[in-house]
DNA sequence: TATAAAATACCGACCGTGTGGTTTCTTTAA
DNA sequence: TTAAAGAAACCACACGGTCGGTATTTTATA
């Protein structure tokens, strides 16, 4: 996608709308919502201002799409991990750290669409009040399989680790919590 | 703190320099980092952005001030709860977690140093670096006391429970929780 | 102790920049 | 040929920061 082209490129309405998303989030995760200007995003996908504002009418829809964007793919590989999970009890629980801790080589940031959530939802007050909203609709959804206190800790955790990652705190052996946690949803009793 | 007498009254250069620091750790708190600028702070405290700028020349002066001042808070009522406490074993811990959650009436933000210390450094990759360097030397601090793993997860659960909160995401029974990780730092096995 | 001088605290008008947003124009796909 | 996609040149405004001024404290000196 390079600018030089300038306007004379073929037209991709729908690749240049998952750019801008992606981007967008990327630059949120890397640099803070503030970051996310109209000029910042048009720059990493490679076209101008006005062809940002073409698919965003307004930097508030944009960090909505983009919002919106992060909750659905992140439901989306819950429910994914859940479907394959042949255990019912705990199933959301395991997805939900699944997802949300990054096990990968640390130091760079995961690209993962729960850390996209949280830097975007900490950073704006009104984001935060539809992310509240959404993330009890979801516990609702699964308290069924997922209500003890027990559970509730596990995922309490893996926010704590997700939190340490972002800030660069060390941990000294994730993996090792990671497998402690995963057994934990496995005892029904409490 | 009268703006109508404007400059002819009293001058109490720390009292205002103790305002402007409690005032900007508010707004952070409540409209995030971005919304702390020279004229809201200065409008906070009754003062003017020349007046702001007299006590800290530059915003990230002024942003670097709050959080050194909130770390030293943190620290202070970290250090104080430690040495009231009997037990060595797991005394860290157990102030971090006292520190860290609010069992106050939900619904407010509680104006903790510790979440202003979130707030600040969730914002801002600069402060975050700071901020970690900072977290992993009080652990290393106390890591004769609090290193073992269990001790790690019930800090975590502490964390998320500080996300839960500000996010405004419903944990069902704070409490319950709070009286189970305090009963958790208190048997040396792992 | 009285008073002049120096330092401090604070005000308020101003500037440059970057931002969100508008408008108009050009290109391309249908 | 027409409507969507995108470029490009704007605008208004809020923000960080500068500057010159004024009132108040503090300090030095007689």
């Amino acid at each position: 996608m390079e600018a030089e082209n300038a306007h004379k490129r073929k037209k991709q309405p729908e690749v240049v709308r998952r750019a801008l998303l992606d981007q967008a989030a990327r630059i949120t995760l890397e640099q803070g919502l503030a970051k996310v200007t109209f000029q910042a995003v048009a720059d990493a996908v490679g076209v101008t201002k006005g062809g940002v504002m073409h698919h965003f009418t307004t930097k508030n829809a944009l960090v909505m799409e983009v919002f919106h964007d992060a909750m659905k793919k992140f439901e989306l590989e819950v429910d994914a991990a859940m479907a394959k999970d042949p255990v019912r009890f705990g199933s959301f629980t395991r997805a939900y750290i699944n997802a949300t801790i990054s096990l990968g080589e640390k130091g760079q940031h995961e690209f993962n669409s729960q850390a996209t959530l949280y830097a975007l939802m900490l950073g704006d007050s009104e984001l935060r009040d539809l992310w509240a909203e959404w993330a009890n609709a979801q516990l609702k959804k699964h308290e069924e399989t997922d209500n003890t206190e027990t559970l509730c800790m596990v995922r309490l955790v893996a926010d704590g680790i997700w939190l340490s990652d972002f800030s660069g705190i060390n941990i000294s052996d994730k993996t090792s919590i990671h497998k402690r946690l995963i057994s934990m949803t496995q005892s029904e009793k409490e």
